[in-house]
DNA sequence: TCATTAAATTGTT
DNA sequence: AACAATTTAATGA
């Protein structure tokens, strides 16, 4: 992949132009289909991957048979530093929820980034940081929070300038997914959007949700 | 391009 | 979990 082609990546600031250069000949673009496995739970999938278009989610079955979900990520988020440091299999099943092109980065091309790039590294440090507060809050107010609180802290997270910074308050998800991910049901969820886009902070759509005030569904319920 | 049908998603119980 | 209602996508004339 050409240089030009991932300058606008959230991390590419913090590189010089030549590490720039250095990276973008590890990175490939692929397109994943909706409801496709990026990887399954125990797979290799040794890339550094960043979210052009599209949401994929972090899940996983339980022994029950119950679908977890982890966490989503949208477009301009990336993640998977873990496995491609320790170079192990994946912990989770990988899963576009919808039309979704990915960057791909090498393992060899990531290290090389670890071991020469300040601004890589500063990059990277920020985000462990902010993923770390996020999953923090999550259990907190997962255990605290009414359910319409935890839907609006959801779809908050997921338009997190630093976590997915190109989603710009529009996500399109499906009341569904958003359920498996605010770990709610459906219904529940069909009625905390009714109640939050009454309270004027988001406008539903089929298949989509425009987000007006980040801020105060953060803080929604509080 | 239009009509028909299937599939996905939503709203409600 | 089940059902009806609605919207979108796919198909073929």
């Amino acid at each position: 992949m050409k240089p030009e082609q991932i300058e606008s990546v959230i991390w590419a600031r913090d590189l010089s132009r030549e590490e720039l250069v250095r990276a973008s000949s590890g990175v490939v673009e692929r397109s994943f289909g909706k409801g496709s496995y990026l990887c399954h739970r125990g797979d290799r999938f040794d890339y550094w991957t960043g979210v052009v278009d599209g949401l994929v989610k972090m899940s996983s079955i339980a022994r029950s048979g119950k679908a977890i979900t982890f966490a989503g990520i949208g477009a301009g988020g990336w993640f998977g530093e873990g496995s491609v440091l320790k170079s192990e299999p994946r912990k989770y099943d990988l899963v576009a929820i919808r039309e979704t092109r990915l960057l791909l980065m090498n393992a060899s091309t990531f290290t090389w980034l670890c071991e020469n790039s300040v601004g890589f590294n500063r990059f990277l440090v920020r985000q462990l940081n902010e993923r770390l507060a996020q999953f923090i809050a999550a259990t907190e107010y997962d255990r605290l929070l009414a359910p319409e609180a935890r839907v609006a802290r959801h779809l908050a997270w997921l338009c997190n300038p630093i976590l997915n910074p190109d989603v710009h308050n529009r996500i399109e998800i499906t009341q569904e997914d958003l359920s498996l991910l605010a770990a709610v049901s459906r219904q529940t969820v069909n009625r905390s959007l009714s109640t939050l886009q009454t309270a004027g902070l988001i406008r539903v759509e089929r298949g989509a949700i425009d987000i007006f005030d980040v801020d105060k569904l953060a803080m929604f319920g509080n």
